[in-house]
DNA sequence: TAGATTGTTAATCGATTAACAATC
DNA sequence: TAGATTGTTAATCGATTAACAATC
């Protein structure tokens, strides 16, 4: 009982199942957003060297990361930028559509609603829900479309009949918990969880966590640090 | 990451010397925030199995990043969760407070300036600049105080004025760089940026990313992972 | 003492890096 | 060919884990 029910999945696996590690994944859609820029910008082929600068990791950081998909460069040339996104798209899964469901329409719930990076990158906002009657009824734009605030009462509903495959949590910390177990029993296995709780959720739901209060507090540590340690070479303004 | 092995020799300060690792600090704030809740629940004490639990990690892990801390635990016994708050706290550096300004008004910037989770955290809002001027002149509440929207060419002069620590970049990814340049100028040494950009920064500055878009996509990627494997190993709940 | 739980060790696992042979 | 750059290797570094001696 002292244990997480999370933690206990993973054991028994022999891994030989050759999944993409972690930390690669995790960088992939930098590497995405760098390409599609390089592609605006008319490029057709890049370098290690360049598109590590650009991305801000090291050349043979990436290269290990590409080398994990697949052997998509040419020696003595470098990557062709539409290829490779193209690859990084597929292998993140952005070439099929996501469906997402927001859950809280207060100032962040409406800021997620009208962020441009969602539908650019194929997710498709199918429904918003909010608990308060003074947000029920009031309506988001989204790019072109207009989105109407659902009472919470729909939201297996909502879940269902668009089918959503990715739930995003921006509700108070106090019923953030109780949104999660409402959206995994309407069949939601992927949350993205903006609420500053540690959410609990049975094996095989996938949580994500944004908490710009621990981001805050790292970069306050790393400003404390500076400040105990004698300045040495640094700063160049 | 520059370490400097110098000795302060203070008894009660741990030996701290090669500094506390990335990963270790990136879970503090959790940490923080759940000792926190114990504290409000009435609890006096607690285990490190039952912290790790609410903490979602191992307890293995707990206690070794507590350890890195020093030794605030009771054999036997556990830790005293106001004790152990306290000294997370000291070592994020929240027992002083950081002055923040906020560039960007639009949907997501006006709800970090709402997030309660800063002030509760001692993070004190200085300012918020925009550059658009329907925007520039209007008031968003802070808990009790009210901000003024400045105008974006006095932002080197609040940042100045208000001796501000951390500057928080909230503006479109075209911008993004700029705000940055101009922060750095004026001072600032720790960006948390939510423009979907990679930042150039000098030697000596700390820059932290929030990226919705990527966190998404990780989650499509495990969707879709899900959705190949035929669930044979990988899952028994 | 007997039971509980920490702090620490040593082994393992995973991620990063530098270097270079392969090859365009 | 000569120069450029990838893909891969092997070494290193850092983080996680299990186990248990220390000790309340």
């Amino acid at each position: 009982m002292s244990l997480s029910r999370r933690t206990l999945g993973k054991a028994l696996t022999p891994d030989v199942g050759r999944g993409i590690p972690d930390a690669t994944v995790a960088r992939l859609p930098i590497y995405g957003r760098v390409l599609t820029s390089l592609i605006t910008a008319g490029n057709s082929t890049v370098s290690s060297d360049h598109l590590a600068a650009l991305c801000g990791v090291s050349p043979a950081k990436l290269r290990k990361d590409l080398s994990l998909l697949g052997s998509y460069g040419t020696r003595g040339v470098g990557y062709d930028v539409g290829f490779l996104s193209a690859q990084i798209d597929r292998e993140l899964g952005l070439s099929r559509p996501w469906r997402v469901v927001i859950v809280g329409a207060g100032n962040l719930g409406r800021a997620l609603v009208s962020y441009r990076g969602f539908e650019s990158r194929g997710f498709e906002i199918v429904g918003l829900v909010d608990s308060h009657p003074d947000v029920v009824g009031t309506r988001v734009t989204v790019g072109a479309r207009e989105l109407l605030v659902l009472p919470s009462a729909s939201l297996e509903a909502l879940v269902r009949q668009s089918h959503a495959h990715i739930g995003v949590i921006v509700t108070p910390a106090e019923s953030a918990q109780a949104v999660a177990e409402r959206l995994v029993a309407a069949g939601i296995r992927s949350i993205l969880n903006f609420a500053p709780v540690v959410l609990t959720v049975p094996v095989g739901v996938e949580v994500r966590k944004v908490d710009f209060g621990v981001e805050l507090q790292i970069l306050a540590f790393h400003e404390q640090r500076r400040g105990e340690e004698p300045m040495s070479q640094a700063m160049h303004a």
